[in-house]
DNA sequence: CGGCGAATTGACGGACGTCAACTGCTGTGG
DNA sequence: CCACAGCAGTTGACGTCCGTCAATTCGCCG
């Protein structure tokens, strides 16, 4: 594992504040593993024996039932997921699925539980880490039962917008389909819902997004601060725009 | 407040493994208070100053959008709520509401976040009630993404019965347009699907619901360990079947 | 007995899923 | 270099699920 490596973790919310020792204990007994698209990391149900976290690609958790199949978050860099299996030392409620070629950091699980105990401060980073992604789903789920598909889509791009910058001009970071899924709607239907946002200002040509009258977008979105988060996060280290901090990423805020 | 109350708080996951300093100290700075019901305790994006824990009624936990209204959790006694907010010291996503007149112990939110730092078993036993309160919403997206509204409502009916213990015969525990709302469904609608489940061996008389064929109704509801959460939770200290164990209670687990 | 809110029932419309056909891109192999 | 296979994406037709509106019934409490 490269130093860049360690220092990214490092600088991670959840293991900035704990201690030199309780760090070295954890990535003592680390590996970093990379692993092909397409690769399932993780299947509902299994044991979970790791913390993962991703240094770079991509991730997707999903859920199942009777055949049918929903994206619950796309992870971008530099997140850890299953840390509430871990904590719990539960088995996973998702299955998690590289969607490019990731490198992914895996740390033990029975280490972190035993190191919670000893240190406060990183047990109190993990409760943090962990309200964060509870708070998240909260609002993925207002997101969900209260807007229609539309309003979904319409929020998800003014959320990309502010997060890459705010530019007019963006782009999608994950295939359509996927997208969809993240939405809770078919790919037909994000199809139709794209060509519907014509007539409010959102042009779309393959990946690549403008949003030509923000106002009247904002109008239909009607965004909202107790669901949707907006605040393009600022790394504290390098006072640099980031686009992800937190464990359910990109979607976590918002999506799904 | 009384001694017995007292008792459990303190049996709750959240206390039971904490230090008897740590309990004094947050006990010192509570108190309980009685509300009638209807009460709005919190509104979301208000300030939270305090973890409340529920020791008798009901409470909902409601989102709102665009004038639309949703309830993401019925609570029953003894829960906590809001405990990631106090937790981040952030304003709250949701609104609290007294369903019917409830007694609620209020704990101050700077003492919780301070007593995390001393006491590291403290901030673990929140970890792992953040973790499970996390599965619990977890479950609940599962089961609004992946299934219809029948089918949650052929899992909810299974589960109250599992949880009052297993009889062909058992109460609704909240008011049908309260659960409409919790199953992400119109009043109108859920009279329709009661109507519709009569198909599947489930008879309805006002509160009251008897389920004649339970495999009948499995074969529809399919219910799934990763999305439902079935076990009757046995009591450590009395080793009775108790209703509520977790925060989100009653319809964490399940429901909306 | 009267009144109010909850619950039910029916009619209707809109949103969304499904199926199918078609387009366009990309990578592969002849 | 081009033909073609395969897949993502789009578009249209259609059916179903679900929300809305309105009328009515039921049950509880004054």
């Amino acid at each position: 594992m490269r130093d860049v490596d360690v220092e990214r973790v490092r600088a991670l919310p959840l293991f900035r504040g704990c201690s030199n020792d309780t760090f070295r204990t954890l990535s003592a007994g680390a590996f970093l593993q990379r692993f092909p698209a397409g690769t399932t990391l993780l299947l509902g149900g299994d044991q979970v024996d790791f913390l993962y976290v991703l240094l770079d690609g991509t991730v997707e958790l999903e859920g199942t039932w009777n055949d049918k199949e929903t994206t619950l978050a796309l992870l971008r860099p530099v997140s850890t997921f299953i840390l509430a299996a871990v904590v719990l030392d539960a088995d996973g409620l998702m299955s998690a699925r590289t969607v490019e070629r990731s490198d992914i950091l895996m740390l033990s699980g029975a280490a972190i539980r035993r190191v919670m105990s000893e240190d406060a401060a990183f047990a109190v980073a993990v409760a943090q880490e962990m309200a964060g992604c509870y708070r998240g789903l909260v609002r993925t789920l207002k997101n969900h039962k209260l807007r229609g598909g539309l309003e979904r889509l319409a929020n998800y791009l003014i959320t990309q917008r502010l997060r890459q910058g705010g530019d007019a001009s963006f782009v999608l970071p994950h295939e359509k389909r996927v997208l969809a899924s993240l939405l809770g709607m078919t790919p037909e239907n994000l199809s139709r819902s794209i060509a519907a946002l014509a007539d409010y200002g959102v042009e779309v040509h393959g990946p690549s997004v403008t949003i030509t009258r923000p106002a009247v977008l904002e109008r239909l979105a009607k965004p909202d601060p107790l669901i949707d988060n907006h605040q393009p996060v600022t790394d504290e280290l390098t006072g640099k725009a980031q686009r992800e901090r937190w464990p359910l990423a990109d979607d976590r805020t918002r999506a799904a």
